[in-house]
DNA sequence: GCCAACGTTGGC
DNA sequence: GCCAACGTTGGC
Protein backbone atom coordinates (compact mmCIF):
# COMPACT_ATOMS: atom_id res chain seq x y z
CA UNK A 1 0.00 0.00 0.00
CA UNK A 2 1.33 3.60 -1.11
CA UNK A 3 0.53 6.29 0.45
CA UNK A 4 -0.44 10.12 -0.81
CA UNK A 5 -1.55 13.49 0.29
CA UNK A 6 -4.30 15.46 -1.74
CA UNK A 7 -4.79 19.14 -1.17
CA UNK A 8 -7.99 20.93 -1.55
CA UNK A 9 -8.72 24.71 -1.02
CA UNK A 10 -11.73 24.16 1.27
CA UNK A 11 -13.83 26.61 -0.33
CA UNK A 12 -14.00 24.66 -3.22
CA UNK A 13 -14.08 21.51 -2.01
CA UNK A 14 -13.74 20.49 1.79
CA UNK A 15 -12.64 17.71 4.35
CA UNK A 16 -16.19 18.04 4.91
CA UNK A 17 -17.55 18.31 1.62
CA UNK A 18 -16.04 14.64 1.20
CA UNK A 19 -17.16 13.18 4.26
CA UNK A 20 -20.43 14.06 3.17
CA UNK A 21 -19.95 11.97 -0.15
CA UNK A 22 -20.02 8.87 2.70
CA UNK A 23 -18.38 5.31 1.40
CA UNK A 24 -19.45 5.89 -2.17
CA UNK A 25 -16.93 8.82 -2.50
CA UNK A 26 -16.44 10.86 -4.83
CA UNK A 27 -13.98 11.67 -8.17
CA UNK A 28 -10.51 13.79 -7.12
CA UNK A 29 -11.51 15.63 -10.42
CA UNK A 30 -10.50 18.84 -11.49
CA UNK A 31 -6.47 18.44 -11.75
CA UNK A 32 -4.97 19.82 -14.83
CA UNK A 33 -1.92 19.38 -13.86
CA UNK A 34 0.59 16.32 -15.44
CA UNK A 35 2.26 15.15 -12.74
CA UNK A 36 -0.45 15.23 -10.45
CA UNK A 37 -2.16 13.07 -13.08
CA UNK A 38 0.71 10.93 -13.19
CA UNK A 39 0.88 10.67 -9.45
CA UNK A 40 -2.85 9.17 -9.62
CA UNK A 41 -2.02 6.53 -12.46
CA UNK A 42 -0.06 4.93 -9.88
CA UNK A 43 -2.80 4.95 -7.12
CA UNK A 44 -4.19 1.60 -6.62
CA UNK A 45 -7.71 0.57 -4.63
CA UNK A 46 -6.97 0.65 -0.78
CA UNK A 47 -3.98 3.16 -0.98
CA UNK A 48 -4.34 5.73 1.87
CA UNK A 49 -3.86 9.34 1.28
CA UNK A 50 -4.30 13.02 3.44
CA UNK A 51 -6.57 15.50 3.00
CA UNK A 52 -4.74 18.61 3.36
CA UNK A 53 -6.84 22.27 3.60
CA UNK A 54 -4.55 25.08 1.43
CA UNK A 55 -4.51 28.62 2.02
CA UNK A 56 -6.09 29.79 5.00
CA UNK A 57 -5.96 26.59 7.40
CA UNK A 58 -2.86 25.17 5.98
CA UNK A 59 -3.25 21.41 7.79
CA UNK A 60 -4.14 17.91 7.36
CA UNK A 61 -7.90 17.25 8.28
CA UNK A 62 -8.13 13.91 7.77
CA UNK A 63 -7.37 10.74 5.77
CA UNK A 64 -8.91 9.26 2.56
CA UNK A 65 -8.77 5.63 0.77
CA UNK A 66 -8.30 5.55 -2.65
CA UNK A 67 -11.28 3.28 -4.11
CA UNK A 68 -11.23 3.52 -7.95
CA UNK A 69 -8.18 3.68 -10.10
CA UNK A 70 -7.49 6.64 -12.60
CA UNK A 71 -10.07 7.17 -14.64
CA UNK A 72 -11.28 9.46 -17.16
CA UNK A 73 -12.08 12.90 -15.42
CA UNK A 74 -15.87 13.14 -16.56
CA UNK A 75 -15.65 17.28 -16.00
CA UNK A 76 -13.67 17.69 -18.92
CA UNK A 77 -13.95 16.17 -22.52
CA UNK A 78 -9.82 16.61 -23.03
CA UNK A 79 -8.79 12.44 -22.94
CA UNK A 80 -5.71 13.71 -21.36
CA UNK A 81 -6.76 14.30 -17.63
CA UNK A 82 -8.12 11.44 -15.72
CA UNK A 83 -8.78 11.34 -11.82
CA UNK A 84 -9.01 8.58 -8.86
CA UNK A 85 -11.97 7.87 -6.95
CA UNK A 86 -11.66 8.81 -3.09
CA UNK A 87 -13.51 8.27 0.12
CA UNK A 88 -13.21 9.89 3.82
CA UNK A 89 -11.16 7.63 6.16
CA UNK A 90 -10.62 9.50 9.67
CA UNK A 91 -10.54 13.25 10.71
CA UNK A 92 -7.71 14.53 12.52
CA UNK A 93 -8.27 14.91 16.22
CA UNK A 94 -5.52 17.54 15.79
CA UNK A 95 -5.19 18.69 12.38
CA UNK A 96 -1.60 18.85 11.53
CA UNK A 97 -0.67 22.46 10.59
CA UNK A 98 2.17 22.95 7.62
CA UNK A 99 4.23 25.43 10.57
CA UNK A 100 3.80 22.11 12.71
CA UNK A 101 5.12 20.18 9.64
CA UNK A 102 8.51 22.72 8.40
CA UNK A 103 9.48 22.86 11.69
CA UNK A 104 10.44 19.27 12.14
CA UNK A 105 13.63 18.15 10.23
CA UNK A 106 12.22 14.57 9.22
CA UNK A 107 9.82 16.24 7.19
CA UNK A 108 12.18 18.58 5.43
CA UNK A 109 11.98 16.26 2.12
CA UNK A 110 8.51 16.61 2.42
CA UNK A 111 6.52 17.39 -1.25
CA UNK A 112 4.47 19.66 0.43
CA UNK A 113 7.44 21.47 2.26
CA UNK A 114 9.11 21.62 -1.35
CA UNK A 115 6.70 22.31 -3.79
CA UNK A 116 3.75 23.24 -2.24
CA UNK A 117 1.93 24.02 -5.59
CA UNK A 118 1.72 20.70 -6.60
CA UNK A 119 -2.12 19.52 -5.49
CA UNK A 120 -1.28 15.28 -5.82
CA UNK A 121 1.68 14.59 -3.69
CA UNK A 122 2.80 10.64 -2.69
CA UNK A 123 4.08 10.43 1.13
CA UNK A 124 6.54 8.09 2.72
CA UNK A 125 5.74 5.63 4.94
CA UNK A 126 7.79 7.48 7.59
CA UNK A 127 6.06 11.08 6.76
CA UNK A 128 2.42 9.12 6.90
CA UNK A 129 3.23 7.65 10.44
CA UNK A 130 4.64 10.99 11.86
CA UNK A 131 1.54 12.78 10.79
CA UNK A 132 -0.91 10.10 11.88
CA UNK A 133 1.06 10.53 15.32
CA UNK A 134 0.62 14.25 15.56
CA UNK A 135 -3.02 14.10 14.18
CA UNK A 136 -3.94 11.14 16.36
CA UNK A 137 -5.05 9.22 13.14
CA UNK A 138 -5.63 5.46 13.40
CA UNK A 139 -3.00 4.87 9.90
C1' DG B 1 -3.20 41.91 -1.12
C1' DC B 2 1.33 40.81 -2.58
C1' DC B 3 4.68 38.16 -4.65
C1' DA B 4 7.54 34.05 -5.64
C1' DA B 5 7.40 29.74 -7.90
C1' DC B 6 5.88 27.11 -11.33
C1' DG B 7 3.52 25.48 -15.60
C1' DT B 8 1.70 26.59 -20.07
C1' DT B 9 1.33 29.00 -24.33
C1' DG B 10 2.67 30.99 -28.54
C1' DG B 11 5.75 33.66 -31.54
C1' DC B 12 9.99 33.36 -33.73
C1' DG C 1 13.39 24.13 -29.94
C1' DC C 2 13.94 28.31 -27.33
C1' DC C 3 12.28 31.75 -24.48
C1' DA C 4 9.36 35.67 -23.21
C1' DA C 5 4.83 36.52 -21.65
C1' DC C 6 1.18 35.21 -19.15
C1' DG C 7 -1.93 32.80 -15.78
C1' DT C 8 -2.46 30.21 -11.54
C1' DT C 9 -1.45 28.68 -7.03
C1' DG C 10 -0.50 29.12 -2.36
C1' DG C 11 2.19 30.88 1.51
C1' DC C 12 3.01 34.96 3.93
Amino acid sequence: MRYWLFKSEPSTWSWEDQVAKGDAGEEWDGVRNYQARNFMREMAVGDRGFFYHSQKEKAVVGTVEVIAEAHPDSTTDDERWECVDIKALEPAKTPATLEQIKSDERLSKMVLVNNSRLSVQPVTPDEWQIICEWAGLNR
